[in-house]
DNA sequence: GATTGATGCAACATGAAATGTTACACATGC
DNA sequence: GCATGTGTAACATTTCATGTTGCATCAATC
């Protein structure tokens, strides 16, 4: 896997999940279909079951799967829960700069960041994963629907 | 220093630079006011240079100064200069993946971050290196105003 | 209730990218 | 020609995300 990659790692593996809600998927299957680890499956989809998007259950017969529809799941519900803030990073919080002019400068360019991602946010939330996903299976299935029992190929 | 400051060190030197743009300064003097390296100043405004907003002069009394005046300077420009990118990194392009579920959620996604970018930078645009350090010398300067001529405590 | 197969989590290993450092070629004013 | 700059390459260091291993725990099935 490459870097900053949670946010697809989460967001592809709601997809699938999508497609057939009612599958336990486990983090041995995720990790091989997305072509990294279990435990940063669990990682990752940790975050996620924290913020009540996912639901996982241990023991024998455990696994992963939604815990609300996919048409309640926004794309800014999975980017909230993982903490990720792909607009921050502009000169950071960290202790005051003793320098005044640093200072305004950097208060300057951190009010314009939360303005723009909380545009990020608001864009974010206007689709959810089943909303992508149909978009998907329209431009790529004959059927022009997703099958609800998917097919025996492999839905993940 | 800490991670990500390319964009902080610019501007605070910039800012310096803004109220008093005649005078030339080292590599060196810049480096120990913010608490860096020399080289890695002359990286960073290095591209400021490339993009003509910084001049950089050789040999005995050589050094950095402003290629314009400092309200002719945006925000923006600074951040074009340095090809930073604060708000990328949600998927990122790379081949394009196998899956067609991640595929349409990664365009989807990266549609939504070229338009939060646009907006940041649309934001950045309207605010020059000028107005900041304006707003600053009025918070702090008992004189309310900037000295064009500045006095002997080191400005920089 | 023992086994099996899953999550949860901590500790450590690896890799890549940003930053820091050193060294030196080159330019320029004195 | 010497002092004092930039320009740049090569290397060292730091930092952080990701990858890996190991093990405790839990639950279904035998």
């Amino acid at each position: 896997m490459k870097r900053n990659s949670r946010l697809s790692l989460a967001l592809h593996t709601l997809g699938h999940m999508a497609g057939d809600p009612d599958r336990i998927r486990t983090s041995a299957d995720i990790a091989e279909h997305a072509g990294t680890n279990p435990v940063v499956v669990r990682r990752v989809l940790g975050k996620l079951r924290e913020a009540g998007l996912l639901i996982s259950e241990k023991g024998h017969a455990g696994g992963w799967r939604l815990a609300r529809g996919p048409e309640q799941i926004t794309l800014a519900d999975v980017y909230l829960a993982l903490d990720e803030r792909l607009v921050a990073g502009g000169a950071e919080e960290e202790d005051a700069p003793s320098c005044s002019i640093e200072h305004a400068l950097q208060r300057k360019v951190a009010s314009v960041l939360e303005e723009v991602e909380r545009g990020l946010i608001e864009r974010l939330a206007v689709t959810t994963i089943a909303e992508v996903r149909e978009a998907n299976d329209m431009a790529h299935s004959p059927e022009r629907v997703a099958p609800l029992i998917s097919k025996p190929s492999r839905p993940l």
